[in-house]
DNA sequence: AATGGTCCATACTCCTTGGTATGGACAAGC
DNA sequence: GCTTGTCCATACCAAGGAGTATGGACCATT
């Protein structure tokens, strides 16, 4: 066996304890970033926290400033076709379940906590625009480019927070159904 | 002023108790739900919780039978229109902040609890299928019935996460539009 | 007037958390 | 070999939560 929870596990830094507090989010919501829950998923004690944070509230900063910068910084799909890029959002949203959890858990915190909040928001802002200009670049005017933007992303949103079998055969013709009535059919000219 | 909370407040039943615990669920999530913290809402001590409830899993099978019972039998609108009563849906169920609080702090609980998350996935069943009926009435197919009503709930929900201005005129406007792809338009045959 | 039931306060126990203070293990550098 | 800096363990504190035991206030009945 390795060397990684027996003997000498190499030391911590704060970008693993970061890392660690968003998987503790994915799973037990805010209420999972604990000091000394996070220290028993690395087999540590506070006493290592407190030396690379200074408080909780410094976690707390830098797990959300790392959330927005994977959210809105991560947006490097090169070229592709507006169509298709649509096309993707809606598949990739939905199917990494740990990402789902992570927005879900940042979604609650935001609405009890005006810091993740304002992150929340930006997200959303940052989200919105990029969707919709995507949208404008498959030939639709600017209000209606808009308006799918939002019912893109209200759909995905909702359907992570709906509890049935994501599998169910119905639901899967659901979606395709969907899909077919938010991304515009492609252009010929 | 009334006796109401310095000389004698009339006593507590089960059901008040179980109605601050949902309102503390909305106001503080899952995490509210304390059995003091509920108590200094009331100005009373525990005594009194667990005079009314055997324990703290009691209170939390009350609020959950309370809520589902809430949204699944209170649907007693008589005889309306379905496309009437498919419109009210979309209004209503963004209005009510109290409610829209509620909701998502029962589904941000039932992602980790099974309990809730059984009470969930019944309620959306249940949702799912009187929209679906709302849609055949309204000259639908099955199939398109029910991807609509998928559509519809997503969209609601999702909506509900989102964090901008609800009355900002652009998402006025993106949700009027909106309405037109989900709800489909009279029949006048 | 005494009794019994209803509803709540008080006072405890045990556990967990955020935070601090301090000391120990260990490798690098001189 | 001794020091210095890095990283973490241990031991503590005050605060707050779940749960229990017990007694007191109040009201209706007899």
């Amino acid at each position: 066996m390795k060397d990684e929870e027996s003997a000498t596990r190499k030391p911590l830094d704060r970008h693993e304890w970061i890392e660690g507090a968003i998987d503790a989010l994915a799973d037990e919501g805010v209420a999972g970033m604990r000091v000394e829950s996070l220290a028993k998923r690395f087999g540590v004690t506070k006493g290592s926290f407190y030396w690379h944070f200074r408080d909780r509230q410094d976690l707390v900063d830098a797990v959300l400033q790392a959330w927005k910068a994977g959210r809105i910084g991560g947006s490097d799909a090169p070229a592709a076709q507006a169509r298709e890029q649509l096309l993707q959002i809606i598949d990739v949203d939905g199917s990494d379940r740990k990402d789902v959890a992570i927005e879900l858990a940042v979604r609650d915190w935001a609405r009890r906590d005006a810091q993740a909040g304002a992150v929340v928001e930006a997200v959303d802002r940052y989200r919105l625009e990029s969707a919709s200009r995507l949208f404008v670049a498959c030939g639709l005017g600017d209000k209606e480019a808009k308006s799918r933007s939002v019912l893109l992303y209200a759909y995905l949103l909702g359907l992570s927070l709906m509890a049935f079998d994501r599998h169910d055969p119905k639901i899967v013709d659901a979606k395709r159904w969907i899909v077919e009535r938010i991304v515009p059919d492609p252009v010929d000219s």
